[in-house]
DNA sequence: GGGAATTGGTTAGCATACTAACCAATTTGG
DNA sequence: CCAAATTGGTTAGTATGCTAACCAATTCCC
């Protein structure tokens, strides 16, 4: 039992400080309605300066499209965001930052930047350096090689629709016609 | 500017290194039916070998009592451990590591500690102990004050009587509760 | 002794993350 | 040119965390 025993391992401590870090913002940010995971939304559209797609976003967040889902979802139903299609691609949705996102942003930002200064008070530059340089080697190491098979999950789920007979029609989508229809609506 | 619009702070480096890591585990945890919650759970009823309540767990983990009231029902249902009432208070339940778990502990921390020697292959010892003292001083700053009156009447109390180190036993039970944690680890 | 406060546990409801499976649109390759 | 692969987005279901509100049991204290 080596460290078997230590119960506070650098694994369980870099857990719960993030934990820590985590509710202290969503606590300071929660009366202006937003939690970190918002917060950090908007503060990537923010710095964009241009819409960004879903996919984009999921990927500067570090998190799964069907996350960004469900957060765009609450962010829209609160105003703080648009969502339109994209002229160019019609897959794509541009997200913009609304209106009441752009009053608040620099308000936000400050908020996380104080509670950034008041947890780093003491703490010699050389230390955080240091803490950042493990921190960044340590996430580069966990994250290799973890996605593996990536491009193969849809590929099942293809070939056993084969069996449905009726769910195949997909050439049957009007093509040119509906284009210059559909986004008349749009612009 | 100062850092407000470098992307990579530390808060992000941390989020991001934190989930990394327990996605890591957990991938290397699943064939086994386990997760980075539950194995914590089994780990601290291991480590403490005898049965713990459900309050002492959440103090353990660092996790509210419901979180753990979920958590432990998902254990309960795959028959990793079993709760019952304690005899001498009927509000307590105790957690008991089932068979199915003692069996497999050595195992599931052993897969811990590989991926933990894992990700820090290559690091100075010097600069683990480094970055590991800023986070204990982060944490210890975050979680600092953060219970205040908000309708949590208990914690309020708990934190207040933890500052004492030695926290106020009471005497109908002669079981050895409340270790504080977070004191200790790191030397 | 008995009312008030505290504590252990639960339920309800929400936020945030994931994977699996899917549709629609675009790109690619033969 | 067209079928296949890829890509953007969504839905469904689950895991893990939270707060608020609550019951029941215990402890505190006059």
């Amino acid at each position: 039992m080596s460290d078997g025993d230590r119960v506070e391992t650098l694994g369980h401590l870099l857990h719960g400080t993030a934990r820590a870090w985590r509710q202290k913002l969503d606590e300071r940010l929660k009366p202006m309605g937003l939690s970190q995971a918002k917060w950090r939304t908007l503060m990537h559209l923010s710095i964009a300066q241009e819409p960004l797609t879903q996919a984009e976003i999921a990927a500067r967040l570090g998190v799964e499209e069907p996350t960004v889902v469900t957060l765009l979802h609450r962010l829209e139903r609160e105003a703080w965001i648009t969502r339109t299609s994209s002229p160019h691609d019609r897959r794509c949705k541009m997200v913009l930052l609304g209106r009441r996102a752009q009053r608040v942003i620099a308000q936000i930002n400050a908020t996380a930047e104080k509670l950034r200064h008041e947890l780093f008070a003491g703490i010699p530059e050389s230390d955080l350096q240091t803490c950042m340089r493990v921190l960044a080697r340590i996430r580069e190491r966990a994250e290799k090689g973890e996605r593996r098979e990536t491009s193969t999950r849809r590929h099942a789920a293809r070939v056993l629709a084969e069996h449905n007979g009726q769910a195949k029609r997909r050439h049957s989508i009007p093509r040119k016609s509906a284009i210059s229809r559909r986004d008349g609506g749009l612009k």
